[in-house]
DNA sequence: CAGAATCCCAGACGATACTG
DNA sequence: CAGTATCGTCTGGGATTCTG
């Protein structure tokens, strides 16, 4: 029943509050390529803060897209890896890498375009006097 | 040539944060059928506020993923409509509803195995006494 | 009807320090 | 090396009120 819109978009949006946070997609992405260390990650992902590492990898592998492997050994060695859902999602977020590269410009165009306008339309409004230079 | 995976993975993220926040996806998605005044809109995305649907919609203008048309008319009446970059953007979100549909079993199952071992885990290092029922 | 402006809070995220 | 715990900050977004 219902609109036959939120059957879409409701699980889409799931999907993006779970891979749309801050750091879920480049370390899905680093691990598209092959298995890694946490510490190779934590290289290989510019910005990412141990912390959030941590709890990303905990998120993932809370929904079965990577696993985690311990190694007893001293020193700890933890290795990360993408299951075939994983990878499948890596897929799917193509798409949208390709959408993004294909209208990179026209967006850009279109906000210099936005924003252009609106200075125009508070300019109007704008008491007139000596502009700000 | 550095890290592959930046590429990809950057250009991506650009476009979670702008499609990933609450309300983009409903928003697209139902414009994706047809043009929606605003409070058509309103009514037809379950739980969001007058505020957030403004704020959205002046977001998605902004990239150039909707356009605004001003009936001047009173009342006012205000439409809504998907450019073809928007439409392209609805394609490519596709494939991650597909993905979602496809995997959301998988996924349930983990979190509940994830859970169950995370909780058999914690009991282990508790100090043992009557459970807590 | 459509939208702008204000206030406020929960939760996401970062920095730091400690542990096995 | 890998992970946990604690704390402070900052922002997304909800409720509400005012306007053309």
């Amino acid at each position: 029943m219902g609109s036959a819109h939120s059957e879409a978009a409701c699980r889409a949006r799931e999907m993006l509050d779970r891979v749309g946070d801050k750091w879920s997609l480049p370390v899905i992405s680093e691990l598209g390529t092959e298995t890694r260390r946490f510490t190779e990650l934590r290289r290989a992902i510019d910005g990412i803060s141990h912390r959030m590492l941590t709890v990303t990898l905990r998120e993932l592998e809370r929904d079965g897209i990577i696993t985690r492997t311990v190694h007893a050994v001293m020193p700890p060695r933890v290795e990360y890896t993408l299951t075939p859902m994983g990878h499948a999602l890596l897929d799917a977020v193509g798409s949208l890498v390709t959408w993004a590269e294909a209208h990179l410009d026209e967006i850009d165009a279109a906000r210099t375009g936005y924003d252009a306008r609106a200075e125009q339309a508070s300019a109007l409004t704008r008491p007139p006097g000596r502009e700000n230079r």
